[in-house]
DNA sequence: GCTATATTCAACCCATCGGTTGAGAACCAA
DNA sequence: TTGGTTCTCAACCGATGGGTTGAATATAGC
């Protein structure tokens, strides 16, 4: 993995698992048990997990009692984000391109007859 | 990788080298040659980077001579921002939350002199 | 101290990633 | 047809990712 912050976010937020995780703590902090609860997966491989978040600057672990209580820290999705919405314009472009090239198909020949 | 379209386009981003190629998309098409330009990499990496955005729905291909010239294609990112958006919220909590431990850190007992 | 619960560590497995090199394919130009 | 340019394919390589299992650690309760 590259070293960089935004890839290590990136990156974290590529596997599904992971994204599932985010997603429970945004309801409150959780146990490794509890954020394990609803996959089909090891302890071992939830710890796993919640290491490549906690890497990423996504979670924060706690300590009570035998319990390492996981939870969200958004920070980085900050960063994602602004990275991202530099690209705002150009999805909008996207979008007009295609209603253009979607108006070009508009044609009176109508050898096509979807919508 | 997972076969999921967020999971593609996070994974796409979580390289730097690919969004690098994305930055420079965004100031208009360019061929792999353009791409490869700023990096020391063989064309054959370049284009295989070219491949990953390609199947994350990123950049499209044209043809033009010997040329396939890349252009951008940011929908994938409008997907990517709302996901992300969700948790807006929680960034703006997280300062929040971190405003109040900083004044917690501001008690009358100086042991620490460090802002 | 012993035992149960919660979590992590260590070793391993296999698939994928990011890179290389060298050969091939597509296209233009003489 | 021969050659030059641009790009992709195929095979390979070492590193990383996501998963497992089994042993170790941390804490609580008796």
């Amino acid at each position: 993995m590259a070293t960089d912050q935004l890839s290590r976010t990136f990156a974290a937020l590529a596997d599904p698992t992971r994204r599932a995780m985010l997603a429970r703590l945004s309801q409150g902090e959780a146990t490794v048990g509890q954020l394990a609860q609803p996959f089909e997966l090891s302890f071992a491989a939830i710890s796993k997990h919640l290491r490549v978040l906690e890497n990423a600057g996504l979670v924060s672990r706690g300590r009570d009692a035998q319990y390492r209580p996981a939870q969200l820290d958004a920070r980085p999705l900050a960063e994602a984000s602004d990275w991202i919405g530099d690209y705002a314009r150009f999805w909008s472009a996207s979008f007009d391109s295609l209603a253009g090239f979607l108006d070009g198909l508009q044609q009176p020949d109508q050898t096509e007859k979807d919508t």
